[in-house]
DNA sequence: AAAAGCATCCGCCAGG
DNA sequence: CGCCTGGCGGATGCTT
């Protein structure tokens, strides 16, 4: 049997976190072992302009190879995000490097900031992206060409695919195994990784906005509460600005400012968040949960939560559930106010 | 599946 | 004056 080999170069930055480069390079790495009887193997490269030690934003140190080392045709080219290189403009050289680098592969991928050196390289004019939320505002700002959209998990477009986050980044590369292999094995690959990316805070991508997003104002915060032990109601605005006390054009402007997201957005987030607890830890049929979660029919459910988090409720559920012995982590994610 | 209907959001202006 | 607040109307995007 002819084993063909996909060649997978992972470019690593200083100031990376750790799992940024890490989480992806499991992820390929479990789908060799999974795929062991199979035809078709990827072969992970680490490159660096600061080769041969990189020094990760924790202190961890990853061993890279030279940029020279990438020469030839790959099939995916994968960007991780440097927190330093968000914070400025992206070096023009390693835009210079990684533009020629994405014109002999297949398909290119970046996790979490590496979507601004993509940016930087221009690859992604025109073309919808995202990254991780704390830098959504800053890549809008500085490359107007690109389509930032800071709502889903990761975006594709064309060859392109962009991740919110380190955890956002596994949920990247299991759509690049989908293609490789079929949904059904990606699934596999998922259901066999599920402890350990829930381990590393699978649902950190949402609880760090749920606590970035804790209003200073008591009154708000309260509201913010409250929304949080009625998310079963139907919650329009105008009735949480009276419940806050507010018209509902001040609630709104004030909401946004504190919250970072506009009220109807917020409420959006924290049902998407209860129906994934939900369907993580029970078998609730799909109407129960998205009546439990306030969403009147089950459509308003489907389209909500593919539009958040890009996946559908069943492919989630099937993706997450029977992980018992993690069930805490499942939990933590919930809104419950004891959070709070 | 498309179109009418609805909620939300935001720029704008006005009053305190 | 600068700041906070409230209301209006249109654009947008989602629901039915």
């Amino acid at each position: 049997v002819t084993v063909q080999e996909r060649r997978v170069v992972v470019l690593v930055r200083p100031g990376v976190q750790a799992l940024d480069v890490t989480g992806p390079v499991e992820v390929f790495d479990t789908v060799n072992r999974l795929l062991a009887e199979r035809a078709v193997r990827y072969r992970i490269e680490c490159v660096s302009a600061d080769a041969p030690l990189v020094r990760t934003s924790s202190g961890m140190v990853v061993y890279a190879g030279p940029l020279a080392d990438a020469a030839g045709p790959i099939d995916t080219l994968l960007v991780t995000g440097s927190w330093d290189g968000a914070e400025r403009p992206g070096d023009a050289s390693l835009a210079d490097w990684v533009r020629q680098a994405a014109g002999r592969s297949r398909r290119i991928a970046a996790v979490s900031a590496g979507s601004l050196l993509l940016a930087e390289a221009g690859l992604l004019d025109g073309r919808r992206a995202t990254t991780h939320w704390a830098v959504c505002d800053a890549m809008a700002r500085r490359y107007p060409r690109v389509s930032v959209d800071p709502e889903p998990i990761f975006v594709r477009d064309g060859p392109y695919l962009t991740s919110a986050g380190v955890c956002a980044g596994i949920d990247l590369e299991l759509a690049l195994v989908e293609a490789d292999h079929g949904t059904a094995f990606a699934l596999d690959a998922a259901r066999f990784l599920v402890v350990f990316v829930k381990r590393n805070g699978g649902q950190s991508q949402f609880s760090a906005v749920l606590d970035a997003q804790l209003a200073d104002r008591a009154p708000l915060r309260e509201t913010q509460e409250w929304i949080l032990d009625n998310l079963e109601r139907p919650l329009a605005v105008p009735e949480l600005a009276r419940r806050a006390n507010l018209s509902t054009r001040h609630f709104s402007r004030v909401f946004r400012e504190e919250v970072g997201a506009t009220p109807a957005r917020y409420v959006e987030r924290m049902r998407i968040a209860r129906a994934r607890g939900l369907l993580e830890v029970t078998g609730l049929p799909m109407g129960e949960v998205a009546r439990r979660c306030g969403f009147t029919t089950v459509e308003t459910f489907l389209r909500s939560f593919g539009r958040v988090l890009g996946v559908s409720p069943g492919e989630y559920r099937s993706r997450f559930q029977g992980c018992a012995e993690d069930a805490g982590a499942a939990h933590r994610a919930l809104p419950e106010r004891s959070l709070v």
